[in-house]
RNA sequence: GCCCCCGUAGCUCAGUGGAUAGAGCACCUCUCUCCUAAAGAGGAUGCGUAGGUUCGAUUCCUACCGGGGGCACCA
């Protein structure tokens, strides 16, 4: 690996300095080309510990590596404060496309550090009380992006669906439909869209307006996050807890613990013993659970299932029930770091600059359904994955919907679609691709190839950073980047026409190496690459 | 009042403990006898404020200001 030839370079010539080596060197692909291909800002970190001044220790580093330079390296300069720049070849990055070619979109840019790793990631998790709005997609993809990235990153994933099938929301929903059935107002605190009229008029007579409305909600949610692309391996129905004695059988561990009193009539967990601000009521005076109990049962399930590592993805408005969950699984003897929750702030949804509100109960809702039908699932993904998800987000519907020129998931996949375009072409004028080793790749000098090949090798440690980072939106903008520069090269650089053959040869393979490229990106992003568009 | 997120270009957003902070949109110019011009090239402005940590802060910490969200025996 060209990184380690020069961190180890590096080494060697901090120890003949009489300075210790730290145990991570610093290397980096500066911002500005003219500091270099990489880059080392070790000197300026160990040179006043070791007694020296930075940039005397860092001319002797640099007249050591000079003296025997690391393959492709061509060049080693002290710039700036003490910075160590090196020059290299484009050679490193013909390595880079032989590298991406030959492990193909299945192993270029994959880890093995998440190998063992057991995680369950819950997300959307809506109630089963009406359709998925706009606004639930972004805590959908985002979920659906992660796993993909966890996976990628060697570990075993699962993702799963909570369906909160029991309590007063499901019960006023039931209430709402049948009033709506019966062709009456819904009643206090119902539902109003106007879905649930709908739907009410699709039931026969006779049926259970709650688990009618509620397998008719889950069945329009499934519908729609299929058509997503986002599956589900579980679906968790909050009620087979109370057949299976999953929810008592919480209760009496909690209660085996010490972390459970009565008090009022209803039973309360210590949970401000394992930092939440107060103490929590498990069991109404009613006696009813609340929504925390069977949410524990439920976490403690996931964990007794095997899953060692939970991801929730919450949205905002939930950010105030983190504590109290991670301290009822605490209570437990679950250890507090393998509960982790993604928390996304809230979209805000605009047609032409004015808002629209979301609301499932006064009834103004964008169907996610709709949106799908007006622009697909690949627009609705990468919308919902451009930005990161610890800001608010705001969609004009309007411009997602009508001037899709604002969308980039069309400059991203008209990039493979130009690919796609030039295998056609070159099919068409009989000229065959030779094989990787009979191309003399050392003619990709162009900086427009270069370019590519650049995005190309920053792929792996992007990939690492967004899974361990949670933030499947880097990929987004390295897809953005890779397109942008396989559309200079397209422009610039042709690869049929009046090209000598041997450049058209080192180019095909540089258009292979874009293609895949942009499948494991997109693929993460769970973006379809159409072949033309 | 307490807790969480955010504050970067006219707008929507990327970005990093480092050396001159980027992209898209919008505006003005260019580029198709050649692999799709849904493309490419050129043109201006910016890290909310004040301290602190550090060799170095837009990035980390604190306070303040501004915006969003949350503080139920609802979920």
């Amino acid at each position: 690996m060209l990184r380690d030839d020069l961190t180890a370079s590096l080494r060697v010539a901090l120890a003949e300095a009489g300075v210790e080596p730290p145990a991570a060197i610093g290397l980096e692909r500066p911002a500005r080309r003219e500091h270099g291909d990489w880059s080392s800002n070790v000197v300026m970190a160990t040179a006043k510990g070791a007694g020296w001044n930075p940039r005397e220790l860092a001319a002797e580093v640099v007249a050591t590596i000079a003296a025997a330079p690391p393959r492709h390296v061509e060049a080693v300069e002290v710039a700036g404060p003490g910075f160590v720049n090196f020059r290299l070849a484009p050679t490193w990055l013909h390595d880079v496309l032989v590298d991406v070619v030959t492990r193909g979109e299945g192993g270029y840019a994959r880890h093995e550090f998440g190998a063992g790793r057991k995680v369950n990631v819950e997300f959307v998790s809506v109630n089963p009380t009406g359709p998925l709005h706009a606004g639930h997609a972004r805590g959908a993809v985002f979920g659906d992006a992660l796993a993909r990235l966890l996976e990628r990153c060697g570990h075993e994933v699962h993702r799963e669906y909570y369906i909160n099938d029991r309590g007063t929301q499901l019960a006023a929903f039931g209430a709402s439909i049948a009033a709506r059935r019966a062709g009456d107002e819904v009643p206090e605190g119902g539902y109003q869209g106007d879905y649930v009229a709908e739907w009410a008029a699709e039931m026969a007579d006779g049926d259970d307006a709650t688990e009618w409305g509620y397998a008719r909600a889950l069945a329009d949610q499934r519908e729609v996050l299929a058509r997503l692309g986002v599956e589900f391996a579980t679906w968790f129905s909050e009620r087979t807890m109370i057949a299976s004695g999953a929810i008592d059988a919480t209760l009496a561990d909690l209660r085996e613990r010490g972390v459970v009193y009565e008090d009022g009539g209803a039973t309360w967990l210590r949970s401000s013993d394992y930092g939440d601000d107060k103490d929590r009521v498990l069991v109404r005076s009613d006696g009813e659970p609340t929504y925390l109990l069977p949410d524990i049962a439920y976490h403690r399930d996931k964990l007794r299932r095997g899953w060692e590592h939970l991801i929730d993805v919450w949205g905002a408005d939930h950010h105030g029930y983190v504590p109290r969950m991670r301290a009822a699984l605490h209570a437990l003897g679950v250890d507090p770091a393998a509960f982790e929750v993604a928390i996304n702030q809230l979209v805000k949804l605009e047609r032409g600059g004015e808002e629209v509100r979301l609301s499932k109960r006064t009834g103004d809702i964008i169907e996610l359904r709709a949106l799908l039908d007006e622009v697909g699932a690949d627009a609705v993904r990468l919308v919902f994955l451009l930005q990161s998800i610890d800001s608010r987000q705001t969609v004009d519907l309007d411009v997602i919907t009508t001037k899709s020129m604002d969308n980039p998931v069309f400059y991203v996949q008209y990039a493979h679609a130009r690919i796609a375009s030039i295998g056609r072409k070159v099919a068409e004028a009989g000229v065959t691709r030779a094989p990787l080793a009979a191309v003399d790749l050392s003619l990709l000098v162009h900086e427009r190839e270069l370019d590519v090949l650049r995005s190309l090798a920053e792929l792996p440690d992007v990939v690492a950073a967004a899974c361990a980072d949670r933030a499947p939106h880097r990929i987004t903008t390295w897809v953005r980047e890779l397109a942008g520069r396989f559309h200079g090269f397209y422009h610039d650089c042709y690869v049929l026409g009046d090209v000598p053959a041997e450049l058209t040869q080192a180019r095909l393979w540089l258009v292979e190496s874009s293609r895949v490229g942009l499948l494991i990106g997109l693929g993460l992003l769970g973006v379809s690459a159409p072949d033309s568009m």
